[in-house]
DNA sequence: GGTGAAACGTAGGCCGT
DNA sequence: ACGGCCTACGTTTCACC
């Protein structure tokens, strides 16, 4: 179970602000905000104990990287138990295309995002990795054409 | 077109460090990559001036903001048309719920990714924004049970 | 929550390779 | 073209109000 954090206005600008630039200075944060820079420290190191603010990453442009191929990929088990489960789940951690992991309900169990350098990189890890894993069943590749949203890019 | 930027095995280690820690300071970044903090601050400018480095952002725990039900979901549109599509787009880019939103391949058009606070906020979303929609066809919901691995988080 | 001052980090000129 | 050194300047951090 989750605890929901009570949070005012200022905390809710603080995240916002954050959002758009992780790296924002403290003082400028504090200036957004409209707050002096020591009470705005405490506040972002409040939400940091608080784990609302899980940490900071940096954004990277995944094609400049060389990443041209994104697809969504549902998988079916053809078992399921737990330590089938576990054995996917164990593969999907190890391969490196696999971006997210979802354990889903419906027809299938698992929604996976996949992200290779281009159609033959994801032809090797679909049939190298997926292909040979005993507990995969069924697979079906939807290929991202554009994300006209993604506000977790 | 995308043009791939070339990198060495000190970039590589710059942008690790900072997908782990976005806020880690030039100094401590320099030391983990084995750099001056001078020559280390110009590569980090470069990489961000190259647009490999798209910006910075804080990583929030979505629980604790009270977001307690996530789904993907599949939408087919009855109408194919660029203006039909722009229209969907834009519903979807207004809508504070859809957190993504994927054009693919296959059988229907998008995915979404949707947050709500609970299973009632959801169906609030699905009834009140997806279903008033002309331009929606098909709705199917994936809900989330887990997610065991999700780098983009 | 705000103030102030010491400790710390950043940014950019400069020189060597 | 790239790394290291130095330093003026800005930022963080913390005891205190």
């Amino acid at each position: 179970m989750q605890s929901i954090v009570v949070m005012d206005d200022i905390d809710h600008r603080i995240l916002r602000a954050l959002s758009r630039d992780g790296r924002m200075s403290n003082l400028q944060l504090a200036e957004t905000v409209g707050l002096s820079p020591s009470a705005c420290l405490r506040r972002v190191a409040a939400l940091e104990r608080a784990g609302v603010i899980r940490g900071y990453r940096v954004v990277l442009d995944r094609g400049a990287l060389g990443v041209g191929f994104t697809a969504y990929v549902t998988v079916g088990l053809n078992s399921h138990t737990k330590a089938s489960q576990e054995a996917f789940e164990r593969a999907m951690d190890r391969a490196p295309e696999v971006v997210e992991c979802h354990n889903i309900t419906g027809a299938v169990e698992y929604l996976l995002r996949v992200e290779a350098a281009d159609l033959s990189a994801y032809k090797s890890f679909h049939t190298d990795v997926l292909g040979t894993l005993p507990q995969v069943n069924a697979i079906t590749s939807y290929v991202v054409m554009g994300s006209p949203k993604d506000d977790r890019a």
